[in-house]
DNA sequence: AAGGTCCCTATAGTGACTACAGGGTTAGAT
DNA sequence: ATCTAACCCTGTAGTCACTATAGGGACCTT
């Protein structure tokens, strides 16, 4: 209970993170290849929690992995400016907004879909139609 | 130019898809395999094209390969009752809809992490402490 | 000593493509 | 007739962020 050390299994329940995934994140580089006790299994120190933990938010935020290596290469560079940080949350937020705007134009399509159907036959079925084509000439 | 055949690099530019991409939906099974002609090339007739157009569509619209399969099998047999259409088309709005409410969330959660950025050192980031964690006691 | 729960490695699967590598075919210009 | 560029072919592996499985070893309690 005074062992600083955690089995994986313990680092898995502690920050919601299957088991599979944490070893995926140590053969991704994203966290380091930690001690192993005499049986081999991996034994982790409070900082490899701190830093698991730091990858769970960002991923909940919905940074990428790359992105996530990149912001823990800056969080460790304590002294330097923190305008790559900032940079990089500004990028993933137009991302985000890219793709809510995306997906309200999706929306809109879907619900102008929908409002036309009769719920009649497939013959007249007017989603169908709509989604078949009368192809343009190209070539 | 009254030839009724289409060579798959026709068909792409006629649908703005790769050729890899057709030959991807035909290994999938959403097209059939086309006639070949005597140097072995696909030879596409212009029912070919309607249906990879109808594809192209769906999946603008953001419908999976699956909905899809099951939109062309019931586009197929115009004579049935359009209900099973109608719930595929209500399905994905559904899921447009809870995907538009998450990047929402998102997108204030970051909003929110922005604004508090005072553009310093790393040290005293609010991004890199909001994301830092004091790990709760699970076990 | 047995059973259950944990842990290990290695590999393959997901979705929807995309990108090669390493060739064969065809159309048009010379 | 020959050349060349543009097209086409198959097959495989890569993308992203995991997830799942197989086939085993380790550990703890009873």
């Amino acid at each position: 209970m005074t062992n600083k050390h955690l089995t994986i299994g313990t680092l898995s329940r502690m920050t919601a993170t299957k088991v599979e995934t944490i070893r995926f994140y140590e053969k991704s580089g994203l966290l380091a290849k930690p001690a192993r006790t005499e049986g081999n299994y991996r034994s982790y120190a409070p900082a490899d929690l701190n830093r698991l933990s730091f990858i769970r938010r960002a991923r909940d935020l919905g940074f990428s992995l790359d992105q996530i290596r990149v912001l823990l290469d800056l969080a460790d560079d304590r002294s330097r400016s923190c305008e790559a940080v900032d940079e990089i949350a500004k990028e993933h937020l137009a991302e985000v907004e890219r793709k809510i705007a995306d997906l309200k134009a999706l929306q809109r399509e879907l619900d102008r879909l929908l409002s036309q159907c009769r719920c009649g036959t497939v013959a007249e079925c007017r989603i169908i139609e709509t989604l078949s084509p009368l192809p343009l000439e190209v070539n």
